[in-house]
DNA sequence: CAGCATCCCGTGCGATACTG
DNA sequence: CAGTATCGCACGGGATGCTG
């Protein structure tokens, strides 16, 4: 996914590599998708909604997404939370128990989600179908 | 669902290097937003949208695309064309000119897209704020 | 239990150069 | 005009190990 220019060099300008560092970091869409692009992201966020408005603590999360490392998903809650997507509550018991549930706009952002589930699972087989037909490359004369 | 079938447990099959190359080719969420993640699909799309149903040429869909490098431009276009999304027409004069148009498949999923969009154009700036109010932490004792 | 820290490989994608 | 080919780096993310 798109690496994050927004924070390239702090003190001085946009000092950048040879990746075009300051392509577009307005552009709210990208922003977006670069988060919900991240591999374990739509995948904690639906099951985070599916368990609203109770809470889920960290093993039983890992448990709900299926392959998930505990790095991962701890990168992934972290993000999400930085955000302000997913709210996140400790227990100072020993050990430890945190618990994790979606904040109202992580809910609204679920309902966008949810839109491209729905697309997902309604056409990813005519996109099946399609690059069946195409790698089938008829001579193209 | 987003859900990942009996992960990696291969019997035998799929022997990959350390990386979970092929991990979940099944969830079609996943699938969707690899694509639409990438960086100029979601902006090429947009843009063959606004234009519907008129069909688009290289050149000047690389004006559009305000960035986009001419090999990121194929690459999206083919990666699109692959899955049936866009089509592809040729002009055999000579130089060639070469249109392109989202399809009917296509133009469901900018459908899709335009929810993405609008819940990011809606609240992005909610993120935002959520980022600032967390790297401004206080001490977290 | 719920995490960081490390190592490391594969890939996205930008820059640059060449072609029918 | 509309690509394709090559190179190189930074980053995602998997595996593994340590800690309060």
């Amino acid at each position: 996914m798109t690496s994050s220019p927004a924070h390239t060099t702090p003190t001085a300008k946009a000092k950048k590599g040879p990746r075009g560092d300051l392509f577009d970091p307005g552009c709210p869409t990208r922003r977006l998708l670069d988060r919900i692009g991240t591999k374990w992201t739509s995948m904690t966020v639906k099951v985070l909604a599916e368990a609203a408005p109770y809470e889920v603590r960290f093993a039983e999360l890992q448990r709900r997404v299926p392959g998930v490392s505990q790095k991962m998903l701890s990168v992934t809650l972290r993000s999400l939370t930085r955000d302000g997507l997913v709210a996140r509550r400790v227990e100072p018991t020993v050990p430890p128990r945190v618990h994790y549930r979606l904040t109202e706009l992580g809910l609204s952002l679920e309902t966008a989600l949810a839109v491209v589930r729905a697309w997902a699972e309604e056409h990813m087989l005519d996109i099946d179908r399609a690059n069946e037909l195409h790698d089938a490359q008829p001579d193209v004369t």
